[in-house]
This record gives structure tokens, sequence and C-alpha cells, in this order.
DNA sequence: GCGACAG
DNA sequence: ATCTTGTCGC
């Protein structure tokens, strides 16, 4: 798959912050294509462990069929870590092995979720939304806990299936608190790019199943990087 | 000094 | 994210 080359991660939190705001009015939350043409669906994350006091991490992106959920694709980067962890970065510390593992993708999935937000950020700039500039395909953001934003809390959903709050600040809707699976803790989601978030919800509502309150992909990815990490710890580089 | 803090 | 034992429940 065709993905931008990228060359800027040994900067400040100020030259993050401006790249923030640069991207930031490009973000395009209309979807490129129709909910029924979507077919092939990956999901995208990282695990990290230390090797010598240095820092290292495996991306892994797995790329199912969005009927089937049949896994159609895995590769995976692994690499040293430059940037450490910065709430509101998380982009500028994963981005780099996530484009090296997309760079290795054979098949283009119609649409990228990842571990992280995406629209539901300070800037609209969760690393889901960041990943589509150098993806340029749709991406959707899947966070496990909430990232709370000028002192905002999330309204929790019902228990049911389904359920939702979203997330409105200043009178605008950054996300959707999402109750994916019955007496489980509510997910994260927000659009990322080049996607609604209606939209958004529908996908990752058909790609969650008994495993797990994560979608299939972005499930099948966290197992896969841990059993990396033990392989390349093991096997010491 | 204290609390907050996606992964 | 990662370090970690037992334990409750389907």
């Amino acid at each position: 798959m065709h993905v931008k080359q990228i060359h800027l991660f040994k900067l400040n939190k100020e030259e993050f912050v401006k790249i923030q705001h640069i991207l930031q009015p490009k973000i395009n939350l209309s979807p490129t294509i129709p909910l029924n043409s979507i077919n092939t669906c990956a999901g995208v994350d990282l695990a990290y462990w230390e090797q010598n006091g240095e820092p290292y991490g495996v991306c892994s992106i797995i790329v199912i069929d969005a009927d089937t959920k049949e896994v159609i694709e895995k590769v995976h980067s692994m690499g040293k870590i430059s940037v450490p962890y910065v709430s509101g970065f998380l982009a500028f510390r994963e981005l780099p092995l996530i484009i090296e593992a997309a760079k290795k993708l054979e098949t283009e999935p119609d649409v990228f979720l990842f571990d992280g937000n995406g629209y539901l950020h300070y800037n609209h700039m969760g690393v889901a939304t960041h990943a589509a500039f150098f993806l340029g395909k749709p991406t959707i953001g899947i966070a496990k806990t909430y990232l709370k934003i000028k002192g905002c809390d999330f309204e929790m959903p019902e228990n049911e299936v389904g359920a939702y709050t979203d997330i409105i600040i200043d009178g605008e809707v950054y996300g959707r608190a999402l109750r994916t699976r019955r007496d489980v803790k509510p997910i994260f989601l927000s659009c990322g790019n080049h996607i609604d978030l209606e939209s958004s919800y529908q996908i990752t509502m058909s790609l969650i199943n008994q495993e797990s309150r994560l979608p299939i992909p972005v499930r099948l990815a966290d197992l896969e990087t841990h059993v990396l990490r033990t392989f390349y710890q093991k096997n010491h580089g």
C-alpha cells in the first residue's frame, strides 16, 4: 500500500503543537466511501518493552474481511522508540512504526481502526486522525479510557449493547462513549479522518464479537503485538 | 506541592 | 503502555 513518507520526529512539544495546528483544519469528516463498499478493515496496535535500557516497540496491522471476519493479511514493524509518551502527542511516538508497517501491506484496507483517539483530542489530532494524513484512507479512533478535554466528563451510556452518549464540548461533538457489550466498560469512539461518526459507529459495532469490547481487528492486533514482543525479546533483535 | 495523564 | 496473583464468572 502507498503511504506518504515522514520526516519529522525529533522535535519538541512546541513543534508538535504547531504540526497539529497546521493539520487540524484539513481534517475531513465526510465519508470518502459509502458504508456498503467497505470490504476490508484493518486494526492497528503497538506493544513496548525495554532492551539494554532502551525502549523498543512493535506495531501490528491486521486486515480482516468485513463480512466473514477472517484475517486476510497481517504485517508488522519493530524498532527503537525515540519519542516519549506524552498525553496529546501519542501520534508522534507511534506513527513511525505504524507507517513502516502500513507500507508492507499488499492489500489496501478500506478503513483503519486505531487503539487510541482520533477527533476526541485537544486539537482533534489523535493518532487515528493524524495517521490518516499518511495512509490516505478513512480512520477510526478507539480508546479504552477517556481522555478528558477542557474538564468535560462523559456521560455513562446505558448498559445495553450499542448504547452510547455523545461527547459534546463547547457545542461540538468530539466523540462517543460506546457500550459495545453489556456489563463491560464503554469504549471511546471518535472519527479519525475521511469518515463521519455515524459510519464509524456502524463499522465498529459490526466488528464486535463475544471475545472483547474492542472491535475484532484492534483486538487481534493487540494480541499479535504481545506475541511479537515475546518473540523479539527472546531473539534479542 | 498536588492532581492529571489516549498509549 | 508495562510490572504482576489471585479470583470471580460465563
